[in-house]
DNA sequence: CTTGTTGCAAACTTTTTGCATACAC
DNA sequence: GTGTATGCAAAAAGTTTGCAACAAG
């Protein structure tokens, strides 16, 4: 997995640094994470790493495309690993539940977008904000 | 208009201000806005408008319904009026134009998902993210 | 009058930047 | 050795908050 880093990295000129190491494996542990809890865990795992390298790592992985961001909340960014497969999200605007569903439910979709007004969606940022099963509203409230 | 926000203010027990009505007017003259150009807007009709009163009417007018926010960019939250009759956005990540699109469009998957995840979309806050017919990539190139 | 609303200034949160030092290659 | 990357501290950008003064109803 490193090797994969390290490839890319120098591909562009760019070098393998510990630092990188640890950003890329915390944000494949934890799945979606925000750049704040990208430097908790990896400051968790050895504590010689900036907050500004976090973030500074963060854009050099996902020009690599080792990484992707999605808007998730009203707040940060949220970065996941690519080697997940390709998915987009769903998010409980009640309970901040994140489901993530296969790109094939937004197929027909996408299709349509692209024939009808060309645009290519980008799948994995796609984040679409709702109600769960939980959360749904009912007649009387609001959401 | 301020007759709509005006009973809708007194209903929940807040109050018509001038203030409010200049940021409802900018939000609707401006379609999509962040506070900052929403301030900005405002400030140009009236200088007697602070920016956290801004921050602060945005937020009653939204509990309220009269706007909405989506994130149509990495950065703030944009707000838009919703006498607009509902709608999502295209938002292209090279040129950033925003494509206003009938929530007819998207139905079938919020059909589906309510259907099979019982997850229900919020249309208004919608961002579809990807690249204009404009800005698509081409083979050679990578978004 | 009463209570919600505003302005102001300061605090906060998140992200970015400049620069000297450290280290990958 | 050369030039990229990092740490640090300070700045920037966006948003929130406490409080006294103000004004809508």
């Amino acid at each position: 997995m490193s090797d994969e880093l390290a490839q890319r990295l120098r591909k562009e000129g760019y070098r393998l640094t510990p630092q990188r190491q640890f950003v890329l494996r915390a944000v494949e542990k934890l799945g979606h994470a925000t750049p704040d809890e990208v430097y908790a865990e990896v400051r968790s795992q050895s504590s010689a790493v900036n907050v500004s390298t976090v973030y500074r790592t963060l854009e050099v992985l996902e020009e690599l495309g080792l990484v992707r961001h999605a808007h998730l909340s009203d707040r940060a960014p949220t970065y996941h690993s690519v080697t997940d497969h390709e998915h987009f999200h769903l998010v409980c605007r009640n309970c901040h539940t994140v489901i993530s569903v296969d790109p094939d439910v937004v197929a027909p979709l996408a299709e349509r977008l692209e024939r009808e007004q060309g645009f290519v969606i980008d799948i994995g940022h796609l984040a679409v904000f709702g109600h769960c099963v939980e959360c749904r509203p009912t007649d009387e409230e609001n959401p």
